[in-house]
DNA sequence: CTACTTGCAAAAGGTTTGCATCTGA
DNA sequence: TCAGATGCAAACCTTTTGCAAGTAG
């Protein structure tokens, strides 16, 4: 990672410190490194994953409960989303500024991000027209990626 | 249920299970009764909820082993789908003729169906753009529905 | 007959919880 | 100081699996 994105990750840090603090709930180094853990992962992290990394990179034993609560109070604190992506397992990510959706191998899991304004202005269209107020919304497209197809030949 | 959906329900009966004993599995009063209160009902189901649906319409116990394995079953023979509605168990329904998807409340778990042409055609532009084979997808949206609106209020 | 199914109970696997201890503010 | 956080182990829940017995074709 670039000096520039660590820069950044730390000016978000602190920020979300600042709230998490006014909100009356208390930082902690554990949860600090989790959220840099997920902040730089390019990959959708689950629990024992994150523990792992958390270990290697900082020499840091946490406990997955830990963790797990963690990744919830940072799902309610609206900065992570969770995805079930199959495999049993519920992945983590940091939510970037702008939404995306995901793409899934059924063969190998690998997951393309994407995004698509045509889809993201007709889920608000449907949600209005039902009354509902949006929150959130999961688009996942499951397929088979080139890869696998022609492994599987 | 009228008779005419009832006969509708027959014919496909029959014309499954032919293509089971073709493929050279057997046909089961099990599996026949799990598929009927799935083609049969308006919510989404847990493999719990199906065990006690067909105790109590046909006074039959299934072990609920019985019903996980028909319904990955039903699911490989692309009759049946699951949803994750994110209440920790996976829900089935039966395959409509039709695609269509979900909008959940985040609060009351109702669930509401919904099919949007557009998404469907952009989500084959997608899918042709990363070079998948589009097997299947999911579009969820989370929101809060007018009931709970009010409710929370 | 015999290969596929079922049912039971045990196992598995992910996630949550109780509780004593610790610690940030 | 003390409410919130952590770590451990146990508990929980849903889903899967091994195996002996049953049954469809």
């Amino acid at each position: 990672m670039t000096k520039k994105e660590e820069k950044k990750f730390e000016h978000f840090l602190t920020e979300f410190k600042t709230i998490v603090s006014k909100k009356g709930f208390k930082n902690t180094t554990q949860k600090d490194r989790i959220l840099e853990i997920l902040y730089f992962s390019k990959e959708h992290l689950s629990a024992e994953e994150i523990t792992k990394k958390v270990q290697v990179k900082f020499n840091m034993d946490i406990g997955i409960a830990t963790v797990y609560r963690s990744l919830n109070f940072f799902e309610h604190m609206n900065i992570v989303e969770s995805l079930d992506v199959g495999d049993g397992t519920k992945r983590f990510e940091f939510k970037k500024e702008q939404h995306h959706d995901h793409m899934i191998c059924t063969n190998c899991h690998q997951i393309i991000e994407f995004s698509d304004d045509v889809i993201e202005l007709n889920q608000i269209k449907i949600a209005e027209k039902n009354g509902f107020i949006l929150e959130d919304h999961i688009m996942t497209i499951y397929g088979l990626c080139e890869k696998c197809q022609k492994t599987l030949q």
